[in-house]
DNA sequence: TTAAATCATACTAAAAAGGTAGGAAATAAA
DNA sequence: TTTATTTCCTACCTTTTTAGTATGATTTAA
């Protein structure tokens, strides 16, 4: 049930692009050197960020990172989902997992996928902006 | 964020002894065979929950496991937690865990203890008896 | 041309999950 | 009282996942 390293470190390293939108493409090392995370692990959160199109980069010199769009269109949910992977309790909920051949039987199955929703209803509700500054969560919605 | 095969076996092994809960003592034996979980891992899961109080024990011939209150008296929360450990989704949240040194300025925080909040009251408004039979969960609540 | 940045692949070590083995202790029934 | 059947206890093993590292190629502004 707990969340790993990939998914604390990957929100904060997208908090800490947030914070300084301004500056241009920041560099992996400053974020990393922020964020107290080691440059090469960052590099590899980082890497599944770009891929799920979360932030863009720019190579070269002065190259660095920065986000693909506007902090309040960014859900938790899609960041958690990018570094963590699905937010599925159990695989047989997954459409992309075999079918549990017990399923029809299956007692906890409804309150799995209850749980699945409400936790990805909660994540979906929260956007990077809400964390982002001073801000002190929940102060703003999404789409404001 | 997956919960782990300790949790929804040790689930399943309580609605299990709830189902048969008129035929006296269980032998895991029974339990592990119509659950399909080996006998050694589902001992392993048994004494979690023994420890937690969830359920009796009688030892010997003619032995097994019934419970130690009505169904409806259980909640997933307490099964959860006895089989899975805490359902803290990061170590900081937990008093047991050493105080984080960031806590103060970390921006997520109050997310994570939110969700905590959540999910707990999520497992905690659900009664093992609302799993059972064919009540088809959310029939009947907590305490009824 | 070069320094500074990301990109890509592969690898390793530690921890957790998942599961097993063997035998001691208790108890009802023969 | 013996025996079969049950839980209890400790220790161990294997596999998977997590967390992190190493090396070098590629890109690009200065």
């Amino acid at each position: 049930m707990k969340i790993s390293t990939r998914g604390r470190y990957g929100l904060r390293m997208m908090i800490d692009i947030a914070e300084h939108v301004d500056d241009g493409p920041i560099s992996l090392e400053a974020i990393a050197e922020r964020q107290g995370i080691s440059f090469k692990y960052a590099e590899s959160i980082m890497r599944s960020l770009v891929k799920a199109n979360l932030v863009k980069s720019t190579r070269g010199k002065t190259g660095g990172y920065c986000l693909s769009k506007k902090t309040n269109k960014y859900t938790l949910e899609e960041i958690l989902t990018a570094t963590e992977g699905d937010l599925y309790p159990i695989d047989c909920l997954s459409c992309a997992k075999p079918v549990c051949p017990k399923q029809d039987k299956c007692k906890a199955r409804k309150m799995w996928a209850d749980y699945y929703r409400i936790i990805k209803d909660y994540f979906s509700s929260i956007s990077l902006s809400s964390l982002v500054g001073n801000s002190s969560f929940y102060e703003d919605g999404l789409g404001i």
